[in-house]
DNA sequence: GTCTATACCAGGATAGAC
DNA sequence: GTCTATCCTGGTATAGAC
């Protein structure tokens, strides 16, 4: 991976981020990285490509946040890191993470493995602490934090009290 | 508005919610639409028009929404009310909905007039009800009802378990 | 690995006839 | 109000030189 190749990559990540994949053109993000536009392409192809080449950089990073989780034996501990999630993301990953919230409508939500075993280690987790419908919990909890993720990204938040607010209702407090 | 006019607006918000803005010609559009290209920018002046007209037509939508919250007396009745929004949506507007919620993350949260008197009033809902930090309160249950909409809109859901569990998180059941 | 030049097409938009 | 034909720009992608 070279600087430029990987400043292509930058480029593109803050671009298609901001102002979308199909808004964005190549030679926005040639200028942007200061590379010929034809380098895009020798490098990735083509802007899918592209695109998929930014995704799967990012897989690992969102497989981290997920495993911490699930490591976690405790069903209240596991549960407890969940919903801090939203607010654990470094602010040099909020143009990742929105560019994977914009595709969510056009391309359906990320539906790898690694999203399974989450949601059923929520869903366990539910289970153990005996709610009555541990599978509507899973997607309950599952729906906050795609909520609360999308605030943090969007506007500005002043997460503790927000997460105080989280946790009592959970009775994580 | 003659026949076609409105075939244009069903047909663009159609493929604006399913295939994003910037992606969608408008040549697919006339060809969904079964007129002719040239029509579209007779009556809308332009693509960005076209949307806009689409957004002018829902917005009378969401505020017959967000009313039916506010002119609510009770506050637990009014966070009952907001927390059930999601849920009765009908299905013929879930693809002017899907819109909204995509344009969020190119142009920004929707934010008129009707969406401040409405996050006022949870606020106030949560103050009547003796919560600690209405403010925050009034944050979160925007961002769950958010994003309970969110998996309402694009994935299968059975409301009635999720609801529950949402409801019982605020005691209100 | 990188740049320049260029081909090619699709998209948005306009003009003019009916 | 509507259609057909057309323009023009800019976007994706390729070829070939360095």
């Amino acid at each position: 991976m070279t600087e430029k190749q990987q400043n292509i990559l930058n480029a593109a990540l803050k671009l298609f981020a901001t102002e979308g994949v199909t808004s964005t053109s190549t030679s926005k993000i040639a200028k942007s990285a200061g590379v010929s536009e034809g380098l895009i392409f020798r490098h990735f192809t083509n802007k899918e490509g592209l695109l998929q080449a930014i995704l799967e950089n990012g897989r690992e990073k969102s497989d981290e946040y997920f495993n911490s989780v699930m490591k976690v034996k405790d069903p209240k501990e596991r549960l407890l890191m969940a919903l801090h999630l939203p607010f654990v993301i470094p602010s040099d990953e909020y143009d990742f993470w929105r560019l994977i919230y914009t595709l969510k409508w056009q391309r359906g939500p990320m539906e790898h493995e690694g999203m399974d075993l989450f949601r059923n280690s929520l869903r366990q987790a539910f289970e153990e602490l005996n709610y009555a419908n541990p599978t509507a919990e899973a997607q309950l909890i599952e729906a906050i934090i795609d909520g609360v993720t999308t605030e943090v990204l969007l506007k500005d938040i002043y997460p503790k009290p927000l997460l105080d607010c989280i946790l009592e209702k959970y009775k994580l407090k």
